[in-house]
DNA sequence: GTCTATACTCCGATAGAC
DNA sequence: GTCTATCGGAGTATAGAC
């Protein structure tokens, strides 16, 4: 009560920085695990690297993360809201419907080629082990929910017949995944676009209406 | 030189039998690593674990195998060769063309839901530092040949136009990856042709002439 | 071909001084 | 919030007796 009379002014600022000092911390922390991630793979992440990499010793990094299966869910986490976010912004860049998902896909795809390890932790669940929590699993739940709402107006706008309603998601998942897989195994140095697989996704959207034709006007 | 009079034949009958018996032991290896890789992930897999499975001291896998790599690769092998029969026993199955490459992918993929942990091995590449050697890489690149060639005789069958050449090997891969990607993802414990995925599969093959349409007669 | 013993390296996590 | 020290455990691999 009576240590400092420096005022509430400053004595906010002073919490402010210390937290910003913690949350930057925080997200140095996550940038070298997902390098670590990247040179030894999903699996090959151990605290003892990071806390190498961050000039600190071990046990410091525990005052950040209880458990390194912590570190796991704050990457699930941050990458699903990245992808997600890619994924938005691709999407506005297109014309509602199919146009729409493509562009958006396109985006999402991009992100996966250029945080391979990540993105690994977020489709192939490689960490035996680990789960992520509710939270951390939201914005996966989310990018599902946006492309059928896609779905939903590519029939809207006559693009696909209704029976696309059903199947169509799962349809445009295989594809996508199916895409990324192949490019992943075979050509994880070469960006979206290029390469053998990637450049016919659009091809492959491009078939779904004749897998799910509209009906005639 | 003078050490048995047992004669020839003996001698060859307990060579064979040492032979067999090495041999068995090296698959039962085989088959346990691949039983703690199906529990523990393929990069959980250790020799200590498959030594008390077998009932024995680490050590002794030492005269089987000279490292835990030589373990992994055997075991890459092993899966190629298994996928590749399935795929070969299904494509007799068929007609030769798109019948036959769906009857030879959907046996495929039935082998690598029964078989995930091997095929997680096969396709995703999870082991850091493991790169399997040309022998063990040989089946695999025996599959490649064979489903392009299923692709020639479409052409030829008037099933699928020229341009089918190039790409169409891609896309196949491409479809069944993501069906398999994403049925092992999301629905492990189903098999082949249940869930929501792997259904899917003649519907997307089907779709390969709209995307390569033969000239028309 | 099996064993014991061992060298070596690494990790996750906690306790407690500062 | 950082450190040192430490516990407890795991793994790969080798040496050498039997």
């Amino acid at each position: 009560m009576a240590e400092s009379n420096a005022g509430d002014e400053t004595g906010r600022l002073r919490l402010d920085r210390r937290a910003r000092r913690r949350q930057e911390t925080t997200e140095e922390i996550l940038d070298l695990a997902t390098e670590v991630m990247t040179e030894h793979g999903v699996n090959g992440l151990t605290l003892a690297e990071v806390a190498r990499r961050l000039g600190v010793q071990t046990p410091s990094l525990y005052k950040y993360f209880p458990s390194i299966g912590a570190v796991y869910d704050a990457l699930f986490e941050r990458a699903a809201q990245q992808n997600l976010d890619a994924l938005r912004e691709g999407m506005a860049r297109g014309e509602p419907g199919l146009d729409s998902l493509t562009t958006g896909l396109e985006a999402s795809g991009r992100w996966v080629l250029k945080n391979q390890a990540l993105a690994q932790l977020l489709f192939w669940r490689p960490v035996p082990n680990f789960e992520p929590s509710p939270a951390a699993f939201a914005p996966s739940k989310e990018i599902a929910g946006i492309q059928q709402q896609a779905i939903v107006e590519a029939v809207t706008a006559g693009q696909l017949g209704p029976d696309a309603f059903e199947e169509a998601g799962y349809m445009v998942a295989i594809l996508i995944k199916g895409v990324l897989t192949q490019a992943m195994a075979n050509e994880p140095h070469l960006d979206w676009g290029k390469g053998r697989y990637t450049p016919l996704f659009p091809k492959l959207l491009k078939l779904l209406p004749a897998a799910y034709p509209p009906a005639r006007t």
